[in-house]
DNA sequence: CACCCCTTGTTAAATCTTCAATAACTCATC
DNA sequence: GATGAGTTATTGAAGATTTAACAAGGGGTG
């Protein structure tokens, strides 16, 4: 039954093209923007911190691998290579979970603390020079509007399915 | 003179947080998906299917490389890579520039622009359904003000000045 | 218990990106 | 036309990410 290949592909209008073209820009200039401040300031890329600030605001400071990984929206593997690197600084550390026999917990450090909380104030500086401090109120309501709308789209429906393919 | 280290650092309020957490998750997971999308359809990342998209578009299907690495807002050397890459497959041919003998220029070859050809109609269903579907007309227009002010703000004030570090 | 399927987390290899260094060339000035 | 400063593009090495495959444990069913 009708399975052919899309007859006709609705391309972009001309104001859909401009707009995926601004955020291409947006979204690449930022994103390099922080990773190369946070590399210089705090010797690790964007992604990185995001892992630090996570883990200082769980419980104890300590997250179950998958959970981590589903908070920050990348892959186990990803994120099995990433805490590897920072434990290896001393800023993370893996202990078994007593609950389950394969997890894994990944546990702030005090050291790892004391990096984030000197990178923190220099990192907010840069996200609000680069966002909040250049748009209007409504600008940042309407922004997290469309961001979620989107995040929901592309979130796996059921919230225990294949996550992240 | 003033040089203090910012005495209070202005945190986000719990709005910006929120915005923030929501930009992050829908640019993570948009662009992880979209690269996804095109390695599975078209066996290359994201950004190399905009080099593509950018050349196809050039007077000659030709570019400069600086010029295109700036379009792309990457660094020449990232570009350099990538069209290693794109050239090893065929799709992109390097030649010398006429008027700089330092300078190359990239173009798209045939077998670059079918396979291009080929990709495009499930690319922009992906970014569709991503994306444009899911938004108003409004929204797409707020979306575009908001990504052209950051992306202002994050580009070299200087349109020659030594451009993305 | 035995069986099977699912989840958790890691790993190796291939690929991609960043960073710093470099060769080759242009252009302005002397 | 020589000198020197700046531009163009590339390279190698180190670091990061993706992909597929895997070991090991959980948990339900007979």
């Amino acid at each position: 039954m009708s399975k052919e290949p899309a007859a006709e592909p609705r391309w972009l209008t001309d104001e859909e093209q401009y707009a995926w073209q601004c955020y291409l820009h947006a979204t690449t200039l930022l994103e390099d923007h922080l990773d190369r401040q946070l590399q210089r300031d705090a010797g690790m890329p964007h992604v990185y911190y995001g892992l630090l600030v996570h883990l200082s605001r769980a419980p104890r400071r300590r997250m179950r691998m998958t959970e981590l990984a589903q908070n920050m929206k990348i892959t186990r593997s990803r994120l099995s290579h990433a805490i590897a690197r920072l434990e290896k600084n001393g800023w993370v550390h893996r202990e078994n979970c007593p609950s389950d026999k394969r997890g894994q917990n990944a546990h702030l450090t005090d050291e790892g603390m004391r990096v984030l909380e000197k990178a923190a104030p220099g990192h907010v500086a840069a996200v609000r020079a680069a966002m909040f401090d250049r748009l209007s109120p409504e600008q940042i309501r309407q922004l997290a509007d469309i961001c979620r709308v989107m995040a929901d789209g592309l979130q796996p429906k059921g919230a225990d399915l294949p996550w992240l393919r």
